[in-house]
RNA sequence: GGGCCUGUAGCUUAGCCAGGUAGAGCGACGGACUUUUAAUCCGUUGGCCGGGGGUUCAAAUCCCCUCAGGCCCGCCA
């Protein structure tokens, strides 16, 4: 059974009506780890509708959090708000600076591209601006009774963390008269006042149903399952770790009469060789980075096809490319019904087959709808090659009519593949080893073949070959048809297979034995390039 | 110190939670096809499921121990 039916199985021992909740501190720039965060939470909440249960995404945005540090990414000018909210700062303008003219605020800065690519995603939660929560009172019980139990609560924290809590600690972070939540001291707890002084030695009070301060993270947590009666959420493994806030978390939600969520902890998405993701080092991929080269749903499948607690290792070449794949050659498993279930299976393979199944489901953009068509087997990497060689749409998709790849027009969403793949490839990020390369003089690799061939054979056929070749595409019309006939024409007049031929073409060309069709790809470059290696094969024939 | 993940064919891995003859892709090898879209089709090859012990009629799967690698426990998901 795929994860996210279990997880929807498991909620429904404790009700039908549920409440998964993501949250986020928006500290930085989004990235794709963050959508592992929000997905895992969409794709729960859609198994539970699929089991019958009602079952809500609350997107839970810690906008009362207050900046840790200058990131990288901040201007140096960013220092005098150290320890502000979020949602009390300026946004950074295109240099980092705090931009005072601009709309919203730091919070809502980093957040809102991040809500435009979960629309493209598919995912809808609703929203819960955590420093309006403060505002509107909703944290004053839980704080009360924190505070009413501070020694217990103390006690815990350093029975279950390990941690110990200093003398005269108050379970709450007010914010003082500069703003900042650093530098005070709580001094009392005066209900509904907490009481402190700050740096300077002046005095102050906070008054815990408003936002003049929050509780600290840890208790933070727990209060937030009990005023949004959280019944699961997924979090990163590092609130797993025993000792983490996760175990305090669970303990001490019972002070306020709830109990905890179902726990879905997840790993960390890593970007390749450059370890985990985080917007304060600057390693990571951005969400609409990402849906620049691939579509949603691929997106999407990395989440489902892997389990929470699985390791991904993350690039936008090579894994993106046979993620592409992995997800085209599921739906055609799907469309051709060899997913369905049969009585002879053992349960291993219906379990397989299930998990295939769910995979696609939750990977689809639109809940509840699966995909119904798909052009036939290969179709991402073969896109990748029509991309690359057609330089425009309409001759790749004469090319798919011709193979019977498409009837008629092209689908909306096979428009924007190809789209996608002609960013993709333009970018840097597009895989070397599906890259085509077009040789203009010999490369080292395919020297060393053509030599070994004529050692081989002992015989100038080749060269023959070559030399007809260059005469010809001197002067012929530079197009398919002519190009191909020349070609195989030619290959029989020298009395060389056809297969042979192309690949000693191909390795002239492209440095490697195989390839497009060549009569396709050489049209799409200049004569000269063609002329060109192929006079540097046949001198190095001579040569030899 | 504590927690989590990973270890299965040359490579990438599925299967493990609900035990029932080890599955796929790529590669390699052989064959078919030939004006070849990184082809396609058919076949072959290949695994003491990291190691040891236990439970069981039956263990890749459950339990214990062990080895190796990775990650997390300072509010970075």
């Amino acid at each position: 059974m795929h994860w996210a039916d279990r997880t929807a199985q498991d909620l429904a021992r404790r009700g039908d009506n549920h409440t998964i909740a993501a949250g986020i501190t928006p500290s930085g720039e989004f990235h794709i780890g963050h959508i592992r965060e929000i997905l895992t939470g969409d794709m729960i909440v859609r198994a539970c509708h699929d089991a019958g249960m009602d079952a809500r995404l609350l997107f839970i945005i810690d906008s009362i959090d207050p900046l840790r540090k200058v990131y990288p990414f901040l201007h140096s000018d960013y220092e005098e708000y150290i320890g502000y909210p979020l949602y009390r700062i300026p946004p950074p303008d295109v240099e980092g600076r705090p931009d005072l003219e601009a709309e919203g605020n730091y919070a809502s800065h980093f957040l809102n591209p991040f809500l435009d690519s979960l629309k493209e995603l598919g995912v809808f939660p609703e929203l819960s601006w955590n420093h309006e929560a403060y505002e509107s009172g909703k944290f004053e019980d839980a704080a009360r009774i924190f505070l009413n139990n501070r020694t217990e609560v103390a006690d815990l924290l350093t029975e279950v963390s390990g941690r110990p809590i200093p003398e005269g600690w108050y379970p709450y972070t007010p914010i003082g008269h500069n703003g900042s939540m650093d530098g005070l001291t709580v001094t009392g707890w005066e209900d509904p006042y907490v009481l402190w002084v700050d740096a300077e030695g002046k005095e102050g009070r906070s008054h815990i149903g408003t936002a003049e301060g929050k509780l600290p993270w840890r208790l933070d947590w727990p209060a937030k399952w009990a005023i949004h009666g959280v019944t699961c959420e997924p979090f990163g493994k590092d609130h797993a770790a025993s000792g983490g806030s996760y175990s305090t978390g669970r303990k001490l939600v019972q002070f306020l009469g709830t109990n905890p969520p179902h726990p879905v902890p997840y790993e960390w998405i890593q970007l390749k060789g450059q370890g985990a993701m985080s917007s304060s080092t600057n390693v990571f991929i951005g969400p609409s980075e990402a849906l620049d080269l691939v579509p949603p749903e691929i997106l999407r499948f990395l989440i489902s096809l892997n389990k929470p607690k699985k390791h991904i290792e993350f690039d936008t070449g090579d894994l993106l490319f046979k993620l592409g794949e992995a997800y085209d050659s599921y739906v055609v498993g799907y469309i051709r019904n060899h997913l369905e279930l049969k009585d002879g299976d053992s349960s291993r393979i219906s379990n397989i087959k299930q998990d295939k199944n769910a995979s696609i489901r939750f990977a689809q953009v639109e809940h509840g709808k699966m995909p119904d068509k798909i052009n036939l087997r290969g179709s991402f990497r073969h896109l990748s090659m029509l991309a690359q060689i057609r330089s425009n749409d309409e001759s790749v998709w004469e090319s798919m009519r011709m193979y019977g790849m498409i009837d008629g027009e092209p689908s909306e969403n096979l428009v924007l593949r190809l789209h996608r793949m002609r960013k993709w490839i333009a970018s840097e990020h597009f895989p070397e080893g599906y890259r085509i390369a077009i040789q203009t003089s010999i490369t080292d690799d395919a020297k060393q073949a053509i030599l070994i061939r004529k050692d081989i054979t002992m015989d100038t056929r080749i060269r023959d070959y070559y030399a007809a070749l260059v005469e010809t595409y001197e002067t012929c019309k530079w197009e398919y048809q002519t190009l191909q006939d020349a070609i195989c024409d030619y290959a029989r007049e020298y009395g060389l297979d056809l297969s042979e031929a192309f690949k000693m073409l191909y390795l002239v060309h492209l440095g490697q034995d195989y390839g497009p069709k060549l009569a396709t790809l050489l049209p799409e470059i200049p004569r000269e390039h063609a002329i060109s290696a192929l006079r540097d094969a046949i001198s190095i024939l001579d040569e030899a």
